[in-house]
RNA sequence: GCUCUCGUAGCUCAAACGGAUAGAGCAACAGACUUCUAAUCUGUAGGUUAUAGGUUCGAGUCCUAUCGAGAGCGCCA
């Protein structure tokens, strides 16, 4: 029994989030300054000039700092002296105690007590202060920018994916690609990359002659061609094309152009309703225009990257690893599908530094080739990086659905997104690593929604927004951090959100590095739950709560706020400041934000 | 047959460079609403990380083999 579900956000769209709140409270002003060192940082520094001192050489690259699972291990630990034992011709345990002694006689900040452990393991325990000082900086960055690096900054990268034929609506299955692909793209953008989100469009050969074929039969009342498209919007979007024929103009219409057009319209669509917002949707049609294919041609062969053979034109792509060299041109002097990708690639080469595709597993044999011909345009092909998504499989009533465009039956996209909501569409396809195969099952996330991981961290961005109501209400402020007490915030749930906190900039750095958006589904997830765990044990407003106390938690709270909005923005995925169920009386909806 | 991606709790999945006792959610069981929204929280139970070797202080992670799953192997796109 399937409970709807109203959700009053402003949804998805990007940069969106943060700007309905200003209803409810004046913005914070933190005092502008330097954010403070990283505690790592701090440790790393001590532990590297001890080890010098104690004469080990080499010095090791990295210290390699980590939180462990196990409390009892203290906050922060490093294995340095395991790792470096060797190559200093130490006992690792011996090390370590040394290296702990000496920490311990100059202890960097926050640091209260240095342990060895294990074989060699040298843990750290720092006062709760460090976390007060996380917060500080969470807050005095914002949403804008907590989590925000520049690794990135100047280097241009293009991430190319959806790219399906313009043949037909989009399915379910490429619903994935066209979620991770945006965050990705989301990822980049906020490690400072100059990115842009591309759509190719295949819109000539064999496919689209097939495409054309299969409407124009079906207007005039024929059977689809054996090898044309088989889906009803074939008959659908036959029927449009032949009310808008007949609906004066008169003029004959091009079913080939038509159809482009009828699909195109479809993709832009379907990807608004998600929130996916190309930069630039790249025609295969304009590089004949342009002569970029024919250039193309022509620096291969310069570069004597190519041979003729049986009339045909074949790329040397062994040479680079390829199974087997490739047809460009066929005998019959027409292009493979793989001339004007090459050409593509060359012109993406031409306007940025970087490129990415998205590719379903289905096309993963393409990537050797791929990699093979930008070798042989003398381009590094490591610059070339193709992410592989597994395949989504798609249930309905317990059996799988055949996601082809060929055959009758498939599953749009856009059915998917007006059953279940945009929020819960992205954060289901996101929810996983696109090297897991994924099993859609529409009945269940239909029937689940309420179970939907999106709604619970959902939640916990609107609670807050209600805190800051009710607060504004009482007539707290938060006032200015300098003259906040912080050291209040000392229950194992307040600094368990603070932990949470300070992994963020860390997340997406890694998520950015591996292309991996589903490490801030999971530490989303993680955050929410620290969260809503505060919100249970520390209230932070009423009787019997210290003003100050109050005004620390409203601070967390906004740490937390910062930390769900950047997170959820990666996502695509919208912040709502309140939601009701259906069953529940419902909220207060004066003062509500257009 | 060859190539690629995988195999982790009953189910769906996490697990940074190789790190200490492999974590969540769902499902099951037992609890918590006079409270800033219970769409929440707490507890219990659940594992030979497919199998067998190897590398080393240390392996879910790296190497080899086997078994199993998916995908790709065209002068189609």
């Amino acid at each position: 029994m399937a409970r709807t579900i109203r959700t009053r956000a402003a949804t998805g769209a990007a940069g969106s989030i943060g700007d309905s709140l200003r209803i409810y409270f004046s913005r914070p002003h933190p005092q502008a300054g330097m954010p403070s060192m990283d505690v790592r940082d701090s440790i790393t520094d001590a532990v590297r000039s001890v080890l010098a001192d104690l004469g080990v050489d080499p010095l090791p690259a990295i210290v390699q700092l980590e939180r462990p699972g196990n409390p009892d291990h203290g906050d922060w630990s490093t294995n340095v002296a395991l790792a470096s034992a060797k190559a200093a011709g130490r006992n690792p345990r011996e090390l370590g105690t040394q290296l702990a002694e000496c920490l311990l006689a100059a202890p960097p900040a926050h640091v209260v007590g240095v342990e060895v452990a294990g074989p060699g393991f040298v843990n750290f325990r720092l006062t709760d202060s460090w976390l007060h000082e996380v917060l500080a900086d969470v807050v005095a960055a914002g949403v804008h920018g907590w989590a925000r690096h520049d690794d990135g900054a100047g280097t241009r990268v293009i991430v190319e994916f959806v790219s399906a034929n313009p043949t037909g609506p989009l399915h379910a299955g490429h619903g994935r690609g066209a979620c991770y692909g945006d965050s990705v793209a989301r990822l980049y953008d906020r490690c400072g990359y100059d990115v842009v989100r591309e759509f190719y469009i295949n819109d000539r050969g064999l496919q689209m002659q097939n495409f054309a074929a299969s409407l124009a039969a079906r207007a005039a009342g024929r059977d689809v061609p054996e090898d044309g498209y088989h889906g009803q919007y074939i008959a659908d979007w036959a029927a449009e094309m032949v009310a808008e024929t007949s609906d004066g103009s008169g003029g004959a219409v091009d079913p080939m152009e038509w159809g482009y057009a009828r699909a195109l319209a479809s993709h832009r669509s379907v990807m608004e309703s998600l929130s996916i917002d190309f930069d630039s949707w790249f025609s295969e049609r304009s590089m004949i225009a342009s002569g970029a294919i024919d250039e193309t041609l022509a620096a291969l062969r310069a570069a004597g990257a190519v041979y003729e053979e049986g009339g045909a034109v074949w790329l040397r792509s062994t040479d680079h690893g390829d199974d087997k060299d490739r047809v460009l041109v066929k005998s019959d002097g027409e292009p493979t599908y793989l001339m004007p990708d090459v050409a593509y690639h060359r012109d993406k080469f031409g306007r940025a530094d970087r490129l990415v595709n998205v590719f379903g597993a289905d096309h993963h044999g393409y990537v050797a080739r791929m990699h093979a011909a930008m070798a042989l345009l003398g381009h590094d092909p490591a610059e070339l990086e193709i992410a592989i998504t597994q395949l989504v499989s798609l249930q309905r009533d317990g059996r799988e659905v055949r996601l082809s465009k060929r055959t009758g039956e498939m599953v749009e996209l856009a059915e998917v997104v007006d059953e279940v909501g945009a929020d819960a569409v992205r954060f289901t396809y996101l929810l996983l690593s696109v090297d897991s195969p994924q099993t859609f099952d529409l009945d269940l996330v239909a029937s689940q929604v309420n179970e939907n991981p999106v709604f619970y961290v959902q939640y916990a961005h609107a609670r807050i927004h209600q805190i800051v109501r009710r607060a504004d209400e009482a007539g707290f402020g938060r006032g200015a951090l300098a003259d906040v007490d912080l050291s209040l915030l000392s229950h194992p749930r307040e600094l368990e959100v603070l932990r949470a906190l300070h992994e963020l900039p860390d997340i997406v750095a890694r998520g950015c590095r591996e292309q991996a958006p589903h490490q801030v589904t999971t530490w989303v997830r993680d955050l929410a739950s620290s969260f809503h765990g505060f919100y249970h044990d520390c209230r932070v407003l009423g009787e019997g709560i210290e003003p100050a106390l109050t005004v620390a938690r409203l601070w967390l709270v906004e740490g937390a706020r910062i930390g769900l909005a950047v997170a959820l923005d990666l996502l695509g995925v919208g912040a709502p400041t309140e939601m009701w169920r259906e069953d529940q009386a419902g909220g207060h909806s004066e003062g509500e934000g257009a």
